[in-house]
DNA sequence: TCTAGCTTCGAACACTGTTCGTGTCAAGTA
DNA sequence: TACTTGACACGAACAGTGTTCGAAGCTAGA
């Protein structure tokens, strides 16, 4: 008769725990990227740390995407895809687009420094396609040439990236608020000032100014920079 | 009586090759690392590498420089240090300023994808200081307002970093010349114009326009879109 | 001549992205 | 029901990274 309830060996035992996750798609590999991120910052995104997160390893990722680059891409166009889309019916074009801008800013800052991976600046995800597409829509209502229209867009995003980057730096360096920034900005403009005033007049007198104004006085002034040059191109001649 | 040329013993002998190089300093290392960057780019620029130009072990590196990044940061300014400045005395501002920003992209060209590395736009080297100097020596004498002047200035090197990120991108990929590129950009005309013309009717429309114009083309538009919006700040009201 | 301090750097650490080959399991076929 | 097939999963390994430690070698001062 044999004995009941024979105990597994157990240097053959341990297997896996079962984990109860259910069957990993592209689709639960990108959330998982996309929480990583916003906890632990984008220098923290590894595979493996990915694969971690579901429970699993490295190379089960690799499964659904080519590289690390195709998944930071994926990730970025489903972030794209949080921004509203600006109305190519509003009543003043102008405003609905600097809207906009201030809108992809505040969804780009609300994910950590993932912006930091828009880098080739022709989108191709769908998410960036149907942004791009209400932008132009918006702009060629504006009487904007299609030429025009479609450079500005470019410059328009590149400003709007590269100050969200800009802030994402800010803010992994502890300085979110105006306040934390402080004892920095004033830290830069004191160097500025004590520098050599006879090679650096310009400088030494404007590192009060050079400091000035908060991220966000200095983003409005870029987008209004970008759209006061142009205006000039819109239906209406040159826009003032 | 000693016996004359007594062979060191072999296992014992290797020791190194004198190889003949002088005592190590920063300056030789960011020589070493630039000639590796123009050589190979800048993903080739490891610390190991770059000992390696230079005949030693990658530990020696860090008695110079604190870490990777206060080298890349170093090896910017180094770069920076070849744009020539631009002249106050220029007839014209616009003109000048423009110029300038010509050779800025020249110069990053030059040195392959380095320009990467420019992320934290407030720059710190002593010839970038020197080169903001004059910028700002420029914009005042146009007459433009000290905040005007220095927020304007962040965007112009924006631009020309930006631009000169995405052409060291596109020559990383082997489209260098124009004729280089045509095959690619025909195959981006084609993808958008074969877009569902119901959900992007504006990019179907424009696919043969998204793809217009050259990197010089494109970059001079952004450029003079900017000098368009800064010009009504200058001297004799707004620059028409 | 002997010591003190400085420069140099081999070896090791803890990571990284990516690949290979095995292992597992469900569906389809005989 | 038994067997095969194919897709998915993934541990282990590879070649590389930035950085640190501690032991050597060298030079200058006593």
């Amino acid at each position: 008769m044999p004995a009941a309830a024979i105990p597994a060996p157990p240097w053959r035992a341990p297997k896996k725990p079962p984990a109860a996750r259910q069957p990993l798609s592209a689709e639960a590999v990108l959330s998982a990227a996309l929480r990583l991120v916003d906890r632990d910052g984008l220098d923290a995104l590894s595979m493996r740390r990915v694969a971690q997160e579901l429970g699993t390893g490295a190379a089960s990722l690799y499964a659904y995407f080519a590289n690390k680059e195709e998944l930071l891409e994926q990730l970025l166009d489903r972030v794209i895809g949080e921004v509203p889309l600006p109305s190519p019916a509003a009543p003043d074009w102008a405003d609905e687009i600097k809207r906009s801008c201030y809108a992809s800013r505040a969804v780009f800052c609300a994910h950590r420094d993932l912006v930091k991976v828009a880098r080739a600046s022709i989108p191709v995800g769908p998410n960036s396609l149907r942004y791009t597409e209400a932008m132009l829509a918006v702009l060629r209502g504006a009487g904007i040439p299609d030429r025009i229209a479609a450079w500005s867009l470019d410059q328009l995003s590149l400003v709007v990236v590269a100050d969200a980057i800009e802030a994402a730096i800010h803010a992994e360096r502890g300085r979110r608020t105006e306040a934390d920034s402080a004892p920095y900005f004033a830290q830069v403009r004191d160097y500025l000032a004590n520098l050599p005033a006879d090679e650096f007049p310009n400088l030494v007198a404007m590192a009060p100014t050079m400091v000035e104004g908060s991220g966000d006085e200095r983003f409005a002034f870029a987008i209004d920079l970008m759209l006061g040059g142009l205006a000039r191109h819109a239906r209406g001649g040159d826009g003032r």
